[in-house]
RNA sequence: GCGGGAGUAGCUCAGCUGGUAGAGCGACAGCCUUCCAAGCUGUAGGUCGCGAGUUCGAACCUCGUCUCCCGCUCCA
């Protein structure tokens, strides 16, 4: 099974290139990794589903609204957010496992394990003492226990220095002293400790002497956050109140592999919902229903998506969850919905200077916002839609098909216009038509080769309808119109067309069901 | 970064013990016209990933190098 859905991938980026959806980056120039450019109809798709995502998020709501912040952003803006210094893992192999591990967590797990015998000793005396036993004077009194936290903090200090101060090779040091081995191998045989910024930076000429590097944002949320005060004074929003924005962020991933499912330069698409302290909770779970909602409607499977929820929460949440996709490589995250609590806010308060805070009328006092994040990666959700939509189809006759079935609402092409012969007016007649459909739809028109053969040709690009003008049509004025995924015809006034295939084909037809 | 696999036409591949490339599909032009791929004719497209070595001669053998794919840690 995992090797058929090895397969599914490959045959997926297969398709996905041959048809001008997603081409490896710089291809002649042998690519660069886990780059990719979107194509002809890759780009369409994709700026489909912004578009879906736009208007369900944003356009659909009062108290929501959307935004496009710079990628570059002021050097403090990171440090605010944690990610100089979080985001820094210094990482460390075993050379006889291969297994790969962070530093700090070896040694975090080794302290764990000292804990752990201080809880034994506690466990211990509480059954000798009986009733009489105080916990927090044997704490303060046992020798052992004594002992071991001290170790503790002696580790944990060597850590924290090492860390601060980038010394890699002390991080090494501890880990021998330690005498810590691989939890796989049990050997003791360990790589040099290296340290993988995860954020790019780059030059800024004109900053103030020695503050001149700057970096690419690692995510879009920065930008609504230091905007948040602007966004807030001139449209006058109210707690509770959202502010959305769909951008690019760049993460220099160790391994970013799997396709358009971990690129190092990649787009997200967010929104920053802020609320009353106390009530995260209520949206957090408001938002959870609200955001499977928009994924299910599109109809790839409900089966094919469901909740993971975050045991160990990151530096700035309070309660953390993933929709998880079922891809071809198995479940895995598409998006996060994330109670950011006022974390992210306060930092930016200390940082800047500037009151970043909610007069609340009713409350009559100031308060910051806690922040409910909803976070999805459109490359993921591009690829969920393709490995959802790309099937190998037998027919009734015996012959097979590529067929995507992309939600039509999405789909890059929604209508081809097809003559069924290239002579006898049809092909004029076609143009005709096409002239009319193509300020509603994005058309393709095509009289190249047997019919069969184009509508195969438009399955694999995942067009939802065929328009096909017949002898008959130059006679009664109406075309067939051909259903991609039942490959069923209908005979319909040409005059019907467009309010037809709108109604079969408009992001409307979704967003009304949410 | 470490380990494993693979690079020949747009795609899928063939190419024997070394004798300087072939098929099918696709694309393009034309013919035919019949509503679900595979009718006919013709055309284009390759410095066999790149570099060096062995050899009279390398797609094939040797070494190096690059790229891609699969695992290990991280995330959207």
């Amino acid at each position: 099974m995992a090797n058929q859905d090895d397969n599914l991938l490959k045959k997926i980026v297969a398709h996905a290139k041959e048809y001008g959806f997603v081409f490896p980056s710089s291809e002649i120039y042998d690519g660069l990794g886990a780059a990719y450019d979107y194509g002809q109809y890759g780009s369409e798709l994709k700026n489909n589903i912004k578009n879906f995502w736009w208007k369900a998020m944003v356009q659909m709501h009062e108290n929501i609204v959307g935004i496009d912040a710079a990628i570059f952003m002021h050097p403090t803006t990171w440090k605010a957010s944690g990610h100089v210094d979080a985001f820094n893992d210094p990482l460390i192999d075993n050379k006889d496992s291969k297994k790969r591990y962070r530093a700090d967590v070896l040694i975090e797990e080794y302290i764990a394990k000292i804990e752990g015998k201080i809880k034994k000793e506690v466990q211990k005396a509480a059954k000798r003492f009986g009733d009489s036993f105080d916990e927090t004077q044997f704490l303060a009194t046992n020798g052992r226990v004594i002992e071991y936290n001290a170790q503790i903090k002696s580790i944990n200090d060597r850590m924290k220095s090492a860390m601060e101060t980038e010394q890699l090779n002390e991080l090494k040091t501890l880990i021998e002293d330690l005498g810590i081995a691989c939890p796989v191998s049990g050997s003791k045989n360990w790589t040099e400790v290296r340290q993988f910024n995860l954020m790019f930076s780059t030059e800024l000429g004109s900053l103030a002497e020695g503050a001149n590097t700057i970096y690419l944002r690692p995510e879009t949320a920065q930008g609504i956050f230091v905007n948040f005060l602007n966004v807030q004074k001139t449209g006058r929003m109210k707690i509770p109140f959202g502010i959305a924005q769909i951008g690019k962020a760049f993460r220099n991933e160790i391994i970013a592999r799997q396709f358009i499912f971990r690129m190092r330069e990649f787009e997200q698409m967010e929104m920053q919902f802020f609320v009353k302290p106390g009530e995260e909770m209520k949206w957090y779970d408001h938002w959870k229903e609200k955001r499977i909602q928009w994924h299910k409607i599109l109809g790839l499977g409900e089966d094919n998506y469901r909740f993971h929820d975050h045991l160990n929460l990151a530096h700035y949440a309070n309660a953390a969850c993933d929709i998880e996709f079922n891809f071809p490589m198995g479940f895995k995250e598409l998006e996060g919905i994330h109670s950011r609590t006022d974390f992210d806010l306060k930092a930016h308060e200390e940082h800047s200077g500037k009151k970043l805070q909610f007069f609340d009328p009713q409350e009559n006092q100031n308060y910051v916002p806690y922040v409910i994040e909803t976070s999805i990666g459109l490359d993921r959700m591009f690829l969920a839609i393709m490995s959802a939509s790309y099937k190998n189809e037998t027919l009734e006759d015996g012959s097979e098909r590529v067929v995507l079935k992309i939600p039509p609402a999405l789909a890059p092409v929604k209508v081809a216009v097809l003559p069924l012969v290239k002579k006898d007016g049809l092909s004029e007649k076609a143009r005709e038509i096409l002239e009319t459909l193509k300020f509603h739809f994005n058309c393709q028109y095509d009289e190249k080769d047997a019919i069969g053969r184009r509508y195969r040709r438009q399955d694999a690009i995942g067009t939802p309808y065929c328009v096909t003008i017949d002898h008959d049509t130059l006679q009664d004025h109406s075309v067939t119109l051909r259903d991609r995924d039942t490959t069923k015809q209908e005979r319909i006034p040409i005059s019907e067309l467009t309010n037809r295939i709108e109604g079969l084909v408009s992001i409307n037809t979704l967003l009304q069901k949410l």
